[in-house]
RNA sequence: GCCCAGGUGGCGAAAUUGGUCAUACGCGGGGGACUUAAAAUCCCCUCUCUUCGGGGGUGCGGGUUCGAGUCCCGCCCUGGGCACCA
């Protein structure tokens, strides 16, 4: 019987799980290592190729780790909550916790059988009441604290000093006072509405629908907010130090948006005092001697009084036109180069000048940023230009190139760094020095002051959908009417989901949870919060979860978040480099501001993998216009040629196509099951085939003949263990020579150990493999039996890569025991020298020669030795002959280049 | 437009800090062995030109260096992200 994956594979599988192979204790004699892969959405549609492969990394990392002595947690688990299953039960009506455990069980089954060493005793699923009992508990410590900017960090709510006049004007004030400072907090303001779906979305969220053919309009509504743009400092500056792909972190840097500037006081004509108090922000103050007009986003509160008369009418429509259109919307417009605006009929005073300008409402200013108000300098910003230009407002110059010279700033914006003209008391300064002294000299006049600004804003923490956590908070009336917000105990906790007929949420936008009335009206005439949670929530926190998952009383116990914590490798794809790891890092500092944790950062190194590719087919000539794109896969086409000349035809309408390498998805129809490739070749085989794709981070089209290849490897190592039965008899395990066998084998081996276990240190699977391939090669082709010590290196280097046959060669050679465990082999250095070794020799960067050199010439101290060796050589005596060169370089153990 | 990553054989890809031979390993292709035959397996060849001495070649054009896939400058292309953030 040939290698049979189908039963080794399975007998290893019911092994691990019955001798619970690899379940982690806390266990402070050995280092630990946490390894941590994103966990999934379990979808419908089961795993696809592309989920195995990050996967596949950490559980080689994983059982590296454990036979280099770390003690290692490798969980999984599931992201449960989310809108797939809720759309599901819209449609059949089935219970989105019915179809999300049936999800489960089917993502379960997949992993399970590509052999992956998870510690399935700690499992978790973020829609699991005893996993979301504490999402609300850690929503519930947000929700108890404040920021405090002077000591730089949060603490509980009960901490923050209360002004006595506050204090005066009773507990109604107090209260108002502390929600407006919590961590959470209610806010109403215009949210992203999405008529289809009826639901509100983030602002990160729009595109994906607008995509989608999905309407997308502003409704106001009161939300519930985390504020994060208090960490925005904290968490730019803590990602130094992370051993992160620069991308990502670029990304986090720029989504955080941080930058210096000034704000600066424009009063208003004809309003006095504080009223009439026009803040801007500007990131460059050195330009105020050209502002020429100022715009307010049209949500500005000051719009309504600053129209006159004559403008109002106008003024109004833009305000109520901008107000339907979506916040991305506008951008898209204007951002094309149109701009639109109105003229209020009010001026301003430019401080610096005392000049007045006009001011403007236009669209392309965003209330959300900044103050909501702009000066414009259209001479020195591209933006200002093009409104400027539209609505034939003055442009004036205030900055030159720095050596002089002229620009024209009429046709065209000079945005550049240079030197202040036109500008008064800054004139002749590089724009460093001028933005500086401006900035100092107003505020000395008490009309600006130097400012940071950043473009990360409040988190949107509220959703009108059923399958998320609900909010541990309930709305209690006052005696005065009105109502104020109480926690739910934490003695009560978790807040279940009421059971709903229908989970649709009104037209209003009411969620669905409000009309479960049972639930939502307490005895007590409290009504329940009836918003949930976005699915960020449950893995914002996961991680730590993992350390502790049964803890009953506890998030988490100080014990088990101290020992495991960081999260010391952490593997997933490029899609969350923004969101999930800003929210997550969030929290994480939050926690630990409280506290409940001991780490800054909650992940040490992260590593993006790359997507797996599926193969399309597309007519050659290119897609007809206004025709349905024709997107073919493999069952269609027809494959002509061989090697270079290899063309591809429809089937039956024989038309030329090409091939097109693209993300698998469902709709292109180009997604590869692992049930089939595992079916006919096995986990090990799949496993390996992901790795030797090509790097980790790269991206690499699934190419079904490469499997194969991995699949032979593995057959040809079987064979090295075992000889085939005759007539059927069970194949028998070969005999093995003594030690680790002959000289050559010996060699090729501690090489083999040294190559293995320095690649997958760099995570270079795919070269890793290649040595492995080149050991079994090379054993072959030597002729000779194997050395049984060999044979066990060899069965413990194979193990991360391909753990079920590795475990069957174990056994073959006459283990009891699983080699989860076994001591990773190091290299003998000896060994690793040749005998001789070579030099190059190169005449003028030219190879034209090698020598061997003996091993008793060692490459530096024996410099001389071997130069003068290089110099007798036939090579130098040919193409330099006597002639003295002009410069000889050695390089120790490699070559020598003599320059004539 | 801006930021990041990357361009090496017919294909996936190798090449510690600039240092031998650019193209390991695998796929595909060609030739052969075994076989009645096929599958499986094994062996050899597989960048290119060549007058067989050697020459050229890592997206393109320059440069630094004794020596460049690797470093610098300027382009081109592909993928990802951001995109009125004042």
């Amino acid at each position: 019987m040939p290698y049979d994956h189908a039963a080794i594979e399975a007998r290893w599988q019911a092994y691990w799980d019955e001798h619970e192979t690899f379940e982690a204790k806390v266990d402070r004699s050995k280092p630990k290592y946490y390894v941590l892969d994103m966990f999934p959405y379990p979808s419908g549609s089961g795993l696809h190729v592309g989920h195995p492969e990050g996967y596949t990394a950490t559980d080689i990392i994983a059982r590296y780790k454990r036979m280099k002595g770390f003690n290692v947690l490798h969980p999984m688990g599931w992201d449960s909550f989310g809108l797939p299953a809720e759309r599901y039960a819209m449609k059949t009506g089935t219970h989105p916790a019915v179809r999300t455990d049936e999800c489960i069980a089917n993502f379960k089954r997949q992993l399970k059988m590509l052999g992956f060493s998870y510690d399935w005793s700690r499992e978790i699923a973020t829609t699991d009441p005893g996993y979301f009992k504490w999402t609300q508990w850690i929503f519930l410590q947000l929700w108890g604290a404040f920021y405090d900017r002077e000591a730089g960090k949060a603490r509980p709510i009960a901490e923050l000093a209360i002004p006595t006049e506050v204090e005066a004007e009773g507990p109604a004030a107090v209260r108002a006072y502390r929600d407006a400072r919590r961590l959470a907090y209610l806010h109403e303001a215009p949210v992203n509405w999405c008529p289809a779906l009826r639901i509100v979305l983030a602002n990160e969220e729009v595109a994906e629908q607008v995509e989608a053919g999905n309407e997308v309009i502003r409704v106001p509504m009161k939300q519930w907010m985390l504020r994060i743009t208090e960490y925005a400092q904290r968490l730019i500056d803590d990602l130094e130090g992370l051993d992160w792909p620069n991308s990502v972190l670029e990304m986090q840097r720029h989504w955080i948006g941080r930058s210096e500037g000034a704000e600066v006081d424009f009063q208003v004509q004809g309003i006095e005092g504080e009223e009439g108090r026009l803040r801007v922000f500007t990131t460059r103050p050195d330009t105020l001697f050209g502002a020429t007009y100022m715009v307010l986003a049209p949500e500005h509160p000051l719009v309504a009084r600053l129209a006159t008369d004559a403008q109002r009418e106008a003024v109004q429509a833009y305000v109520e036109a901008t107000a339907r259109r979506t916040e991305r919307d506008r951008q898209a417009a204007s951002a094309e180069g149109e701009k639109t605006g109105v003229f209020t009929g009010a001026h301003a005073i430019n401080p610096v000048n005392g000049e007045a300008v006009p001011i403007w409402i236009a669209d392309y200013v965003l209330m959300g940023y900044g103050t909501g108000a702009i000066m414009a300098v259209p001479g020195h910003d591209t933006r200002d230009h093009a409104f400027a230009t539209t609505m034939g407002i003055a442009i004036k110059q205030v900055v030159g190139p720095v050596g002089g010279g002229e620009v024209d700033v009429q046709a065209e914006a000079f945005t550049e760094q240079g030197v202040a003209v036109n500008s008064g008391l800054i004139d002749g300064l590089p724009t460093a020095e001028a933005k500086a002294k401006i900035t100092a000299w107003l505020a000395e006049q008490g009309k600006g002051e130097a400012r940071v600004n950043y473009k990360l804003r409040d988190w949107l923490f509220s959703r009108q959908r059923y399958w998320g956590e609900p909010f541990p908070l309930v709305h209690k009336p006052t005696p005065d009417g009105g109502s104020e917000v109480a926690p739910v105990p934490t003695a009560d906790l978790p807040v279940g989901l009421p059971e709903v007929e229908d989970f649709n949420p009104s037209e209003t936008g009411e969620p669905p949870l409000a009309k479960a009335t049972a639930w939502v009206e307490l005895p007590d005439g409290s009504r329940r919060e009836t918003n949930t949670m976005p699915q960020w929530a449950g893995s914002c926190w996961y991680y730590l979860r993992f350390c502790d998952p049964r803890n009953a009383d506890a998030p988490w116990s100080d014990e088990a978040q101290d020992y495991w914590m960081p999260v010391d490798l952490y593997i997933g794809g490029a899609e969350h480099a923004v969101l999930h790891l800003l929210y997550a890092r969030f929290w994480h500092k939050v926690l630990f501001d409280l506290g409940h944790v001991g780490t800054r950062e909650p992940f040490h190194k992260l590593v993006n993998q790359g997507m797996i590719l599926g193969a399309t087919y597309v007519p050659k000539q290119g897609q007809p216009k206004g025709e349905v794109k024709r997107i073919y896969v493999a069952d269609d086409i027809e494959t002509l040629g061989e090697g270079e000349n290899v063309e591809y035809v429809h089937k039956q309408t024989r038309e030329p196509l090409t091939i097109q390498w693209d993300k698998m998805s469902k709709s292109r129809g180009n997604v590869i099951n692992p049930d089939d490739v595992i079916a006919e070749y096995g986990a090990d085989t799949m496993r390996l085939y992901e790795m030797f794709m090509g790097p980790l981070e790269a991206s690499a089209p699934w190419q079904p003949e490469g499997v194969n290849g991995c699949f032979r490897f593995l057959a040809r190592a079987y064979r090295l263990f075992f000889e085939q039965g005759k007539d059927g008899a069970a194949d028998a395990v070969r005999e093995f020579a003594e030690g680790e066998g002959t000289e050559d084998q010996r060699r090729l081996l501690h090489r083999t150990i040294s190559e293995v276990s320095e690649r997958i240190e760099r995570m270079s699977f795919n070269t890793a493999i290649s040595s492995l391939m080149v050991f079994v090669r090379d054993v072959e082709k030597g002729g000779a039996r194997l050395g049984k010590a060999a044979a066990e290196t060899f069965s413990v280097l194979l193990a991360p890569f391909a753990p079920h046959l590795a475990e069957e060669f174990w056994r073959a050679l006459g283990h009891e025991s699983s080699l989860t465990y076994a001591p990773w082999p190091a290299a003998d250095e000896s060994l690793l020298v040749e005998d001789s070794w070579t030099l190059v020799i190169q005449i003028k960067g030219k190879k034209r020669g090698e020598l061997q050199v003996p091993s008793s010439l060692d490459p530096k101290a024996d410099r001389e030795a071997i130069t003068k060796l290089a110099m007798a050589s036939d090579a130098v005596e040919r193409f330099v002959g006597d002639a003295e060169p002009r410069r000889v370089i050695y390089v120790p153990g490699k070559l020598i280049n003599v320059v004539p």
